[in-house]
DNA sequence: CGTGCCATTCGCCAAAGGTCGAACCTCGAC
DNA sequence: GTCGAGGTTCGACCTTTGGCGAATGGCACG
């Protein structure tokens, strides 16, 4: 019996994943997520899961910044990213951060079902259109997702917050704890991160972004 | 006779390109600069220069903001991008933001040439193994890019050491103004922008970034 | 069962950020 | 010339930010 997390803010897809994973692994449990912050109290609920399907665009993180986080809190979850963009480039830049798979949406169920069978047998997969090349993370955007993972959960999600660019006030209310509680957090994020004010911290998270990449052909709600 | 500026931060690349204007225009007078600031005093001592090349990455402003800057300033410049990067997307995404042709630092000398005459005569030139496909910026950052175009000289200048996350106190040293001057600036350019503080700012600036680069504070070489 | 580590929380205070109003200057319009 | 628009500059004033020390509570280790 096997825990496979499932995390993709649209409903459909999410469905669609589902009944994929339960094809590869017809004992399986399956969890779902819509956002990162319910990924995260999910993961947190069941540690010993055997394996996650997250989408890289989701509310409450943009980019590699939670699959960096996910593989430095959690480094013996496979995990397996799902996304809407087909540049093998994104694909690569995936698993560079760490991922063992990379699916996107226009696979067909056959390809998620050979993708979570490797995986779970301790394999790196990509779809056959996208094999091939390799890419090194510039060095910067190492550093970061390096420095990203060792993040607590809490710390994790002020980042997001600062990359959005709200207050301490705003975030304190949204964490439901007080401002000080918040820079606090902001302190040990950037002493984490090696910068010396919250300008700093939302540039490196904005380095873990893959909006740049992407083509502008693909349509994606949002 | 006309007047060409090239703005390159590599001295060598910079004579290689000056000669290779003049092999395209015998009787042009070159002007150059080797960085942003640099750059912008040109433009404004020669208004009425015809032709401007000039590099992507040079100190002072990293990525497409300077080209946006300098395109809402001087529309009628036309401006070739050059660059080392070899990739068609970001060929393809200087045209988008109003370059009239694209150089890899690779091209031969017939190139170039080819592409100073093609400009003056009004025409967008791109070399042979870029061309095809084409790139329509993503809705925001067509919206940074016009936005950026509206910034001052000076308040420009500000929006590039915000991108590189320094204090207003640091910025007012470099410019020779005092601290509440750059604070005006700020304020003008959160308006301009269509934000609300300096951590917005520097996000904004960074969705004009080629490539999400070094961010302050961390050494690349150990 | 302590003991120590660490995440999380908070109050206080100094430093930095941001707003408002105003002066000075240049430049083009009238 | 005069006027007005806008860029640049600045000081006074309030808000936000960030560092420091400390209390709480979970959790692993001896």
């Amino acid at each position: 019996m096997s825990d496979v997390l499932i995390a993709d803010d649209h409903p459909l897809f999410r469905d669609a994943l589902q009944r994929a994973v339960l094809a590869a692994l017809p004992d399986a449990t399956v969890h779902t997520a819509d956002s990162v912050p319910a990924l995260f109290a999910l993961i947190e609920s069941l540690p010993d899961a055997d394996l996650l399907l997250m989408d890289l665009h989701m509310p409450g993180a943009r980019g590699y910044s939670a699959l960096a986080h996910i593989r430095g809190q959690y480094p013996g979850l496979p995990t397996i990213v799902v996304s809407g963009h087909e540049e093998g480039q994104i694909a690569r830049r995936a698993l560079a951060h760490g991922a063992s798979a990379y699916i996107p949406k226009s696979a067909a169920v056959e390809q998620i079902v050979e993708a979570v069978r490797a995986v779970l047998d301790g394999d790196v997969w990509l779809p056959h259109q996208l094999v091939g090349g390799s890419v090194e993370l510039k060095a910067d955007e190492a550093d970061v997702a390096a420095r990203v993972a060792t993040l607590t959960p809490q710390q994790f999600r002020v980042l997001n917050m600062i990359a959005e660019g709200l207050l301490n006030k705003q975030i304190a209310f949204d964490l439901g704890v007080s401002e000080a509680t918040v820079k606090a957090h902001m302190t040990a994020i950037m002493r984490k991160l090696g910068v010396s004010n919250r300008t700093q911290v939302a540039l490196a998270a904005s380095h873990l972004d893959v909006e740049k990449e992407s083509f502008p052909g693909v349509s994606q709600e949002g």
